[in-house]
DNA sequence: AAAAACATGTGAAAAAAATCACAATTAATG
DNA sequence: CATTAATTGTGATTTTTTTCACATGTTTTT
């Protein structure tokens, strides 16, 4: 869409803006201007409206931005007019934790499926998504071939075995949970979850100051 | 040693490479160098050293980075001499995944206790770490005023009130798993982690690709 | 023991991101 | 209906981060 290439940092931005805008949508809030904008996503005015420039004028002058044409403008710069589908590797509690985030109301992503090793889990279902066996994976992908993302949350001693299997099943983006930084070809998108790293910078941090 | 200010990009990624060292010790790893620490984290070499030059000169030219001695120099720079004890809001599936990631050999970040309202989880164990009452948590933080961090898994709609209570009662870091950004005064670190973005983020740059 | 090979650490340059400053525009006010 | 007040979008600037290029020092080879 964006002729200008799209710098990394918005990028990675646009999704929380989409977020904050649907959550708006749903308090009944019309319309923001992009200095209460900053207060809420704590970040600074300027910085939201340059990244808005990026899909285009989203904004009226003296008035701010008109939540519904907003939600709408994003859905359609991030591919989700029509929901995505994408399966999950593993079914303990972190996939649990998951499949409870991922239930928004008007939500677009759709988990559609888990799979596990644990036979006492296999046949049953978290919240209405199905869980199977791994050994069902390469079958229900190629029943699905629409479905290129997966989320890892798999012990990390495995993780990077799956990681080929998924690939070479079809996948390109992987939401990796594992502390293993994962081999991928370049067309594969890898973003990483560290959550022990996480708790780590913060106990950092918090000692700085 | 350098007293110049560590930048903050840097600052987010030693807590990685001291992970990363820490699994290079666990594996009986004794030296590596910048270009295959590169390789397995997928940071530019030129970064690492860029970066380890902030804490000092870590390595020996020819020869690479002792892993024992970097280990105990990033131990000491994060301040993780000794463990560093937090506590966790909330016991759900989102706080289980939590303690059995931070379930690591000689970690020293410990999770002392979690605290829920749900009465069926108060009094039981996850992992030998106790589950108390949320109406607790003012006498526990007032009984070992030496825990500073907590991690907030609780739901979104009361995230916002229990951060003021924690806050009040002396914490100045908080792990925040909720999708609203928290308002604290500036003295209190956050770090967010938003799942549900991290997904959006992750399946909108796979279509890009 | 000299030469070659090679990795670290860093000054300098380049690239990326954030912020400033303000023109353009529009709603509200008198 | 002119004036004032206020907000967007964006050129220009500043700050931050990454990368290049290489001097320095250490090991290995001849």
């Amino acid at each position: 869409m964006s002729e200008t290439k799209l710098p990394r940092a918005t990028a990675k931005r646009i999704p929380q803006y989409y977020r904050q805008f649907q959550k708006l949508q749903a308090e009944g809030v019309t319309n923001i201007m992009s200095k209460d904008l900053a207060l809420i996503m704590k970040i600074e005015s300027t910085t939201i409206r340059r990244d808005f420039s990026y899909i285009g004028e989203l904004g009226k002058q003296r008035v701010g931005y008109d939540v519904n044409y907003v939600v709408a403008k994003l859905q359609t710069f991030l591919g989700f007019d029509e929901p995505k589908a994408v399966i999950l590797i593993g079914a303990g509690h972190l996939a649990t934790a998951l499949i409870n985030y991922n239930y928004i109301k008007g939500n677009n992503i759709l988990i559609s499926a888990a799979f596990d090793n644990s036979t006492e889990k296999v046949g049953s279902e978290i919240r209405d998504i199905p869980v199977y066996h791994m050994s069902e994976l390469a079958t229900y992908l190629t029943a699905n071939p629409q479905i290129t993302v997966a989320i890892l949350s798999a012990p990390s001693e495995v993780a990077q075995e799956i990681t080929n299997q998924l690939i070479a099943q079809g996948i390109n983006g992987i939401l990796n949970f594992s502390s293993k930084r994962l081999d991928v070809p370049k067309h594969v998108v890898v973003e990483n979850v560290d959550l022990a790293s996480k708790l780590q910078t913060l106990v950092y941090l918090t000692d700085q100051t």
